[in-house]
DNA sequence: CTGAAAGCGCTTACAG
DNA sequence: CTGAAAGCGCTTACAG
């Protein structure tokens, strides 16, 4: 920027000017200083520029897996919001390791973020109390923080999971399985507690046997799902209690010759495309991470508060699988 | 860090010793600096730092849409070699709009990032140009740049789409038709070229009504597709230009009396869970990100001096669609 | 309409 | 082992 000024004879503050769009320079100043720009290559520095400024115009987002298809939309819509508040998108894989969400969300911060997306790993986010005192605006997605009073924006996990699982038992149902994610995960335990509660009101016992929580690793779930519905008390019906441990679950079902129902929380691509058709509790990724981006930008325009939990409706899809009968 | 200073009773230069874990600090010094920074809650200033260092330990990366299934282990990849080099990342969607592209490119460079990597959306990058020329080492993915000289990325599109195209053939098919993107896209390109080469190589000739070009909207796709499978000249093949064309297609076919075999471009989930499979032309998009990224860290490092065009192979995954005989 | 000075929060190069 | 000064490339607040 000297180097422009002095060739186009100026003073710094009005290349400044003329960079920024600012009223105030004579046409003929600005094209001598648009020239030297132009033949000296200038590009602004907007490092320098933030750290005069204050603000960086850039949100930071931690989410679980940047491959994982069901946080694409997510992502997207973080980008859309983001964009239209003229900020970037810096983000980053937790693969669902407290540390490593936490070393991601501080680098962040680091780099003076405005606002901060989580999608929680750990289940202890004090370690950010410093930064939200020092104006970072933070919001937590699809999970709640641990152990500090934060915005929150969740699935209705609890309703969607009991609504599905009444679904099957409206449908006759009345030994139906659940397959879960690890119980340390907060979406987890509020479907498992949705499946209880419809069985529940329905009167139905739930034995042990049907309750299979941990990785969702094939690995641990195919076999999971084969004990269920080969056991002595054999499950008519299986509710899978994410996306992954739902792919896995139709693949153990295909192999079977009994026709055993199926619902399963998260919505997939080619759902309807399989034989039967996959049934399932769609959640809105991309309204989880556009009603979250919102609420970042409510808090940095000042407009926000006291931390509010916003919960996002589910849809029961019917599409066949969930509609199949009891098979005894 | 002045505040801090003060509080320990030292210098600057000292506080910035303990931050970095330099040596050359008495533990005595050391504990009173570290207790002023956890008193004041101090946290560096990144943007700062970066000002003075020069580089920001940052990757840019400008895909076409953060959403896409396809992109998510590309977009992964890409993070775990920049994390593995200090690096975060700053990504966006370029929506497929070349001048969306470049206003976002152009924002990474102001930012500085010390690497750029660029899924094409457009087909003129000498708006790039002052940039490299002033450091921003840079790679291409997935298509080539246009009208500069950069390292470049890709897939074998004209090798997989001929391959999986003589696959078809070698299963007896005579009239086989081609649902692609669009022309300004280079993969799309490629993958016709593919075609017509096993075509001729089979001595078999390509009616005008079995090529169809265009988005990848199922509205145009549906279609097209239909059209080709009932016209004068009815295909008993497609081979599907892209994952997204695919998917539209196996709707399609699902709905028909006769089978039509089918090979797609792109491998996706669950496609073995469909009946029939579907056999694929796959591409490893984990490893286009990962190969891009050492290629910009090797820029980075110097240790690269020409650009270089790196080709990956494709896989052909027989999973039954394209195994299935010509109905006549 | 224009510009000189100070400062954002760090690091570099140097001196003690 | 420690620190004062200069500077990274901008913008702010002010004066002319």
């Amino acid at each position: 920027m000297k180097d422009v000024a002095a060739q186009a004879g100026v003073g710094l503050k009005t290349v400044s000017r003329v960079v920024n769009g600012e009223p105030g320079v004579t046409p003929e100043t600005e094209r001598r200083v648009r020239a030297a720009i132009e033949a000296l290559g200038f590009r602004r520095n907007d490092s320098a520029r933030v750290l005069r400024k204050g603000r960086t115009a850039t949100v930071g987002l931690v989410l679980e897996d940047l491959a994982d298809p069901f946080y694409g939309p997510l992502n997207r819509a973080v980008e859309e919001v983001a964009r239209a508040h003229g900020a970037l998108l810096i983000n980053g894989s937790s693969a669902e390791d407290p540390d490593r969400e936490r070393e991601l969300a501080l680098a962040l911060c680091a780099r003076r973020v405005d606002g901060l997306i989580v999608i929680p790993a750990g289940n202890d986010h004090r370690y950010l109390e410093p930064e939200m005192r020092a104006g970072v605006a933070t919001v937590f997605v699809d999970r709640p923080a641990g152990r500090i009073d934060a915005d929150v924006v969740l699935s209705d996990n609890f309703g969607g999971a009991r609504g599905g699982v009444a679904h099957l038992i409206a449908g006759g149902h009345r030994r139906i399985g659940f397959i879960g994610d690890h119980p340390r995960i907060h979406t987890a335990t509020e479907r498992l507690r949705g499946y209880r509660a419809a069985m529940a009101e329905a009167g139905l016992p739930v034995a042990g046997s049907w309750v299979s929580l941990g990785s969702t690793e094939p690995g641990r779930v195919a076999p999971a799902a084969r004990a269920m519905v080969t056991g002595p008390e054999p499950v008519t019906a299986v509710f899978a209690g994410n996306n992954r441990v739902t792919v896995t679950v139709v693949r153990v079902l295909a192999s079977l010759r009994r026709p055993v129902a199926l619902v399963g929380f998260d919505d997939f691509e080619l759902a309807d495309l399989l034989r039967p058709g996959v049934t399932v509790v769609a959640q809105d990724p991309a309204a989880l991470g556009r009603v979250a981006t919102d609420r970042l930008f409510q808090r940095l325009a000042g407009s926000v508060l006291t931390p509010t939990r916003t919960e996002l409706p589910t849809r029961l899809v019917p599409r066949g699988s969930g509609e199949l009968p009891p098979a005894d």
